[in-house]
RNA sequence: GCUGUUAUAGCUCAGCAGGCAGAGCACUUCCUUGGUAAGGAAGAGGUCAGCAGUUCGAAUCUGCUUAACAGCUCCA
């Protein structure tokens, strides 16, 4: 016998090899209608899975992160099961559960297209009102591999797992596909589905590879969720910030120069203020500012190492029958700026903050609004220090972006990128760099994750991951321990010993790129930015021509303040008025007709509705000088 | 770069299956002077992404090029 305790408390005893299903059935019977599988000890299993000792058990139904997972890998086979109906010739390669749905890659001569999702969605249809049990075995190496010999990536992937290997698979009806699972007791569960797009996909990942379809598709236990899902798509595609860039007349990119954004007058307002709040930081916090130039010759890039790791991605030029390449990072010139005079250690640490405009060949495929582009702006800046100061600079940079993104209200995921594969220096140097940081990581107490082989070719960093509208993450915060450059550029300072040393680099980011943070920013606020971001912090409506001069009035007294404000003195209606200013998401409203300009007031209509009234010209002054300068997040 | 999809007015889109290019919003002018999300009328605006081809005739069919979107690879 086994004791069972489950996550409500109850427990008993079962025969050793119950599964999770009977053992539900006894303990937690109410929630079985809804299960989907069980998790023990951090790791969840399917209602099959036989229970061998005495575990706690939590059972898991669709709202829970494990249960989607189960939900949506037995969709996945549901529609690998439809399309081998419908294409027997068709080879499965891998076909998971991710984030939000599930795919599966696959290998045939029919190309499909989103003309061919009907047929296969007819198909599932059919599967799961059949509700066909799934069957769980195991077998052999030999009988596993006779099983799959007509699927060649199912092959492949059985001969590279180790001998000892448990080969598991799941059978339903007619389909069987190799597969570790876990999954559903049958396919009735899956009652509303869609496939949402069919894309190329690398096998393994690796480019070099043969390029295999990849059906993607999203699964609900009903129709409703099904529904809701989709508009909470239609939700995010209203905040896309290159829908709101547009319309807010904020930047854009356009067909003259594929990935390199243009900022119209709004959008500039944005981007100063932020560099403003930057420029104030770094000030407090001790850094000096310094700006190098974009183009530089060749044979610094050769020197740094660049030529031979970063070639492809390099604009180049010739200025005078010399070759010249144009920047895709800052720190070459940032060293050249160490380099212009000797180096005492008590000038120690040094740190130089540039925002940088760097150019990179991004492929064209890659390139997404502001997210991706091909010249951005890096608030990049490099610390020069003598190892004993590394871990307090480390801990100061990590505060320093905490500070930044709480300021917007952000949450991030943290990221340790280690050695890649093509990179300089030694194992020992990387393993002392990656150390350093992962010491400093330990020491913030951030939750963070290893992201092998992710580092930049100079050393190993840090990442801050912030997430879009639709939950993609993008790399803003970087910092990267050096000890190639500082080495490659022969950097010194004398230390009190009178001796030369060598100092050790950082370099670091908080906004990643200016383009890429203003992208996330738009987003994650849906353009209505807080006030002290906002192009137009206020607006003021006279209600008819007879308001014009007291309109006048109120622009001039804010503008004297130093409140960015507009009037709409165009012959609308109110209504209309404020429509437009509501649309354009401007943070006030400053109503004015008789009685304002009789009384010297301003009638306060927030974008937000949520504060307003009638109040002086001076008082509405004060209260948004209040805001702007608390920065303040509504 | 790769796979799939797409490209019609500043924006959002219609144009069924080849036969004289359309709507709403925005813009200009006129009328209207209004109290917290759209007052009315008229006007202007397009080499249907570009280049070839098929056809008596191409926005529509075919090919190539360019760009965008989704994903892969890659990256801040």
């Amino acid at each position: 016998m086994m004791h069972i305790k489950l996550a409500n408390g109850r427990k008993a005893d079962f025969e050793v090899g119950a599964n999770i299903e009977e053992i539900g059935k006894v303990l937690a019977p109410e929630q079985m209608a809804n299960a989907l599988g069980g998790k023990i000890a951090g790791e969840y299993f399917g209602l099959h899975h036989p229970v061998r000792e005495d575990a706690e058990l939590a059972i898991l139904s669709f709202e829970d992160k494990e249960g989607k997972a189960i939900f949506w890998h037995t969709s996945s086979h549901i529609m690998a099961q439809a399309i081998q109906h419908l294409y027997p010739k068709a080879k499965f390669a891998i076909g998971p559960a991710i984030e939000a749905g599930f795919y599966y890659d696959i290998d045939m001569e029919d190309t499909l297209n989103p003309d061919s999702f009907a047929a296969i969605e007819a198909e599932m249809k059919k599967i799961v009102a059949a509700n066909i049990p799934l069957e769980r075995f195991s077998l052999s190496r030999s009988e596993a591999l006779e099983l799959v010999k007509d699927q060649p990536y199912k092959v492949e992937m059985i001969n590279d797992l180790p001998e000892e290997e448990k080969l598991t698979f799941y059978r339903q009806g007619d389909y069987t596909d190799f597969c570790a699972g876990p999954h559903l007791l049958s396919t009735g569960p899956v009652k509303a589905f869609k496939l949402t797009a069919v894309t190329g996909a690398y096998w393994r990942g690796d480019a070099k590879n043969r390029m295999l379809q990849r059906v993607y598709g999203i699964s609900f236990p009903n129709e409703e969720m099904l529904t809701a899902h989709f508009e909470m798509l239609e939700e995010a595609k209203r905040r896309d910030h290159r829908k709101l860039g547009r319309e807010l007349d904020l930047f854009d990119i356009f067909d003259e120069g594929p990935g390199f954004p243009f900022f119209f007058p709004n959008g500039m307002v944005l981007r100063n203020q932020l560099e403003n709040f930057w420029r104030e930081e770094h000030r407090k916090a001790g850094y000096q500012e310094i700006k190098t130039p974009i183009i530089l010759r060749r044979e610094l890039w050769e020197n740094s190492g660049h030529w031979d790791h970063y070639r492809d991605n390099m604009y180049m030029t010739q200025i005078d029958n010399e070759n010249f390449a144009v920047k895709p990072m800052n720190c070459p010139g940032g060293m050249l700026v160490f380099k212009r005079r000797p180096t005492s250690y008590k000038d120690l640490p040094i740190r130089a903050g540039e925002l940088g405009l760097v150019h990179r060949h991004e492929l064209s495929g890659a390139l997404h609004g502001l997210m991706r582009v091909r010249n951005f702006t890096q608030d990049d800046a490099h610390l020069f220090m003598a190892e004993e100061h590394v871990q307090k600079e480390i801990l100061d940079l990590i505060e320093l972006e905490k500070k930044f993104y709480k300021l917007f209200g952000f949450e991030f995921a943290v990221e340790l990128s280690t050695r890649p594969e093509n990179s300089m220096g030694t194992d020992e140097q990387w393993e002392m760099a990656t150390s350093m940081l992962q010491k400093a990581l330990e020491a913030s107490g951030l939750p963070y994750k290893i992201n092998p082989g992710d580092g930049a070719f100079y050393g190993p960093k840090i990442d801050f991951h912030l997430k879009d509208s639709l939950g993609r993450t993008w790399q803003c915060g970087t910092i990267q321990l050096d000890m190639q450059m500082p080495e490659r550029f022969e950097l010194e300072y004398t230390g009190a010993d009178g001796e030369k040393h060598r100092p050790i680099m950082l370099h670091r980011t908080i906004f990643g790129s200016i383009e890429r943070f203003i992208g996330i920013l738009t987003e994650h606020f849906a353009g209505a930015f807080p006030l002290w971001l906002c192009p137009v912090q206020a607006m003021v409506i006279p209600i008819s021509d007879a308001h014009r001069d007291y309109a006048k009035k109120v622009e001039e007294e804010l503008q004297k303040a130093g409140i960015r404000v507009e009037a709409d003195y165009r012959n609308e209606k109110m209504n209309a008025k404020i429509r437009d200013a509501q649309l354009k998401k401007i943070p006030y409203m400053l109503v004015v007709g008789d009685k304002e300009a009789e009384a010297g007031t301003v009638s306060v209509r927030a974008r937000n509705e949520a504060r307003g009234g009638v109040k002086d010209i001076a008082a509405c002054i004060a209260d948004l000088e209040k805001e702007i300068a608390d920065k303040d997040l509504f």
